[in-house]
DNA sequence: CGGTGTGTTGAATGGTCTCAACACCTGTGG
DNA sequence: CCACAGGTGTTGAGACCATTCAACACACCG
């Protein structure tokens, strides 16, 4: 393959359409932030460098919905820093987040030839970019990428299903907390500290939007979580928990 | 991860094969009745007898719990008959049907060692059952089978999505109003007369429990829908739509 | 400073759930 | 033939949880 015709110099400073951030090509993989997490694990510096070639770094502001709902997809990305929602939405404005997504995510696959979700940025994103072609190309040739793919498919089914299982049949001071515990055990691992602090990018309405709620109800329900002694609210999006296991138990449903 | 685009799209439907009842390992596999669907449709004859060796072929009566929540995941299945559930289920048993799979479909994916979910028989279920070293030994030897996986797994994703929207954002009415125009398109494709006929396998428990809703409301719901002459009720399980247009009109959200 | 976006809290509404009764079907057995 | 039981589905009445509508606090930023 021709080596990519990206057009250098100095990355403008809010460009329309893609931001090119410092790297063209992404060169540098072997030294990425994420080079160890998500689909570049599944290669060797020598094979990582063919991806690299297909790859095209982006960086998206606060807000700008870089994968639109319907839009033709002919685009995948993997994430290499910040946080994206992503989302789908009903002709009246009603919407359902999908999901939040970090570092080391992959995205952008669709069934048809279009996104059947849409993919918004929550702080600043970092995004590697891939066009279709030439990620099937890299596919075709390294099958343990396509492996890799699966693996976070099945992941992610499973991250879906529980959140069929949320969205369907518990309260909302259990998606709440399954919400909160969930963000320890990203943050945290297994072992979570009582008074484990958690930042959160998004808004009030993002997470309303995640659980199935209004914005009211999951103020009123931290509210409630805070005066049973469960929760700590300290400055900007951050919250202490106080009370883990209490926590997972009602996220578990085990609350009468 | 989202859904993906990578594998092709779907195999044409062909006209369907005798099935051939009672064999053990699936020697029968190139005139099967899922040959064409599903995971085998990604292998020629010859790769297939090969798969076959790694099958056995089991018949589940209706209720059967064949994949239980939280079981080591051993093995893999294809359903090529009947229909069957999967669910998630809390502590106090409030259960979320993730989805109804058929003829075709290919369940077992798990992340950890062990299932995520469950699985049971709606109607009597045939599978080819697949031991997860078996599988993975084949899968080794056609990457076509793992592209195939991950084409099925993409779908789901995509289903699942979906459905988040809908438990997350959708009113009673447009639930049920989504589920019966699914079943059209699963029956009828895009082109959906109208007085369309739908016969259900599962029962309304299963129903409310797929629309994370009760069965009174469901039931109550379907007689909304017939009372404005959208639906008309059959004996048994059956249901005709008179107004395809409109229940999709309804099932997006586009109803007042 | 005012303006906007975000978050909290209160009061009232309403959609869905809960509890309850009843209709229908099927298979069983007298 | 009928009586009966159990499973399934429908319909009604009232309760409740989350929503809607509204007001206000607060931070940020021009």
């Amino acid at each position: 393959m021709a080596p990519s015709s990206l057009p250098e110099g100095q990355p403008a400073l809010r460009p329309r359409r893609l931001v090119i951030a410092g790297m063209e090509g992404c060169t540098g993989c072997a030294v990425c932030e994420v080079r160890a997490r998500g689909i570049c694990s599944a290669l060797n510096d020598q094979e990582l460098e063919q991806l690299a070639r297909a790859a095209v770094r982006v960086t998206m502001p606060p807000g700008r919905v870089f994968v639109e709902e319907g839009a033709k997809a002919d685009a995948f990305f993997n994430i290499t820093a910040g946080t994206a929602k992503l989302f789908k939405s009903l002709p009246d404005g009603r919407r359902q987040i999908t999901g939040f997504v970090g570092v080391g995510h992959f995205l952008g696959l669709a069934v048809s030839d279009r996104y059947a979700f849409g993919a918004e940025a929550i702080d600043q994103v970092k995004v590697c970019r891939f066009s279709r072609e030439r990620l099937e190309m890299v596919v075709e040739e390294f099958p343990r990428l396509e492996r890799r793919l699966l693996s976070e498919a099945a992941n992610e089914l499973v991250a879906a299903q529980e959140q069929m299982l949320l969205l369907g049949r518990k309260t909302a001071r259990e998606r709440v907390a399954s919400f909160l515990y969930e963000q320890l055990l990203d943050g945290y691992g297994n072992d979570i500290p009582s008074g484990a602090k958690l930042h959160f990018p998004m808004t009030r309405a993002d997470i309303a939007d995640f659980l199935g709620l209004t914005v009211e109800t999951v103020s009123r329900t931290l509210s409630g979580l805070r005066r049973d002694g469960l929760l700590a609210m300290g400055a900007g999006h951050e919250i202490s928990v106080m009370a883990p296991a209490r926590l997972q138990a009602i996220a578990k449903g085990e609350e009468g």
